[in-house]
DNA sequence: GAAGATTGAGCGCTCAATCTTG
DNA sequence: CAAGATTGAGCGCTCAATCTTC
């Protein structure tokens, strides 16, 4: 016998953590999306509200380990959603900032909660469980 | 005192197994990639390998728990890169079958193989830690 | 009308190429 | 030439609408 004892269904702890991982992902969409936000949106205007001050298309990318044009498209979408608006920056003619507007900071914070109570829910989940353990196994990989 | 008790860089679990997940599906994406395949297209691969037969599309939409739309552009690629061959079928003329090539039976035994190194890799990162326990909470959600 | 497949539009992500400004 | 932003193409996924066949 090798890993696998017979406890359970026997498919592999590989795709356990992924299936597990896609459904803690559905939960947070769905409870985003009640408030018109994503998790990639949400993480762009965290990431404004953070900061405390405009933010340049690339300091955005840089802070969401992505690539500039993904920043790019997502500030189209977030700009027509009337979260966030672009700016020339007078320094730097090259350089457009991203300034969080009224509406965005109020959805950054709905969003949050949202997110927060969805989080409270999957570490009640795993409150049963030794969560310093999981904790350690996940960062290990 | 809350959740965490401070024996690690106090991040939330459930980002903790986002992030793990996403690794171990780079890893995957990795591994796949010098066989010219990705984790989607396997998927579809070992669906008609496993199927002994050709199968509609809508058969393949519904193993793989996904909608039509999708298969439809799946198809195109794998037929793309020759692993796949669409055929109508004489029984139902709505209705067109998937015929894995001979290629792509190829592709389907390398990229297994390949996947199956990753998630043996994985498993023994975990093998350090109570598997059975990590298997259960993860199931939990 | 219902089922099978496709198309168009969109999200979120990548890369390579381009254009402007420094 | 570097850096900042954008565009175009592509992957993988969704949904709504369409077209053909049953």
């Amino acid at each position: 016998m090798n890993q696998s004892d017979g406890h359970a269904s026997d498919v592999d702890l590989t795709f356990t953590l992924l299936v597990a991982a896609q459904k803690v992902q559905d939960r947070i969409e769905a409870a985003l999306d009640e408030h018109g936000l994503s998790l990639a949106k949400l993480n762009v205007l965290k990431a404004l509200v953070g900061a405390e001050k405009p933010l340049s298309l690339s300091e955005v990318a840089s802070r969401l380990a992505c690539v500039r044009s993904n920043v790019t498209q997502m500030m189209d979408r977030l700009e027509a959603d009337g979260l966030v608006r672009r700016q020339h920056d007078p320094a730097d003619r090259r350089s457009i900032v991203a300034v969080i507007t009224n509406d965005g900071r109020e959805r950054e914070a709905a969003g949050s909660r949202a997110l927060e109570a969805v989080q409270a829910s999957v570490t009640e989940s795993l409150a049963s469980f030794d969560s310093a353990h999981i904790d350690q196994a996940l960062r290990s990989l």
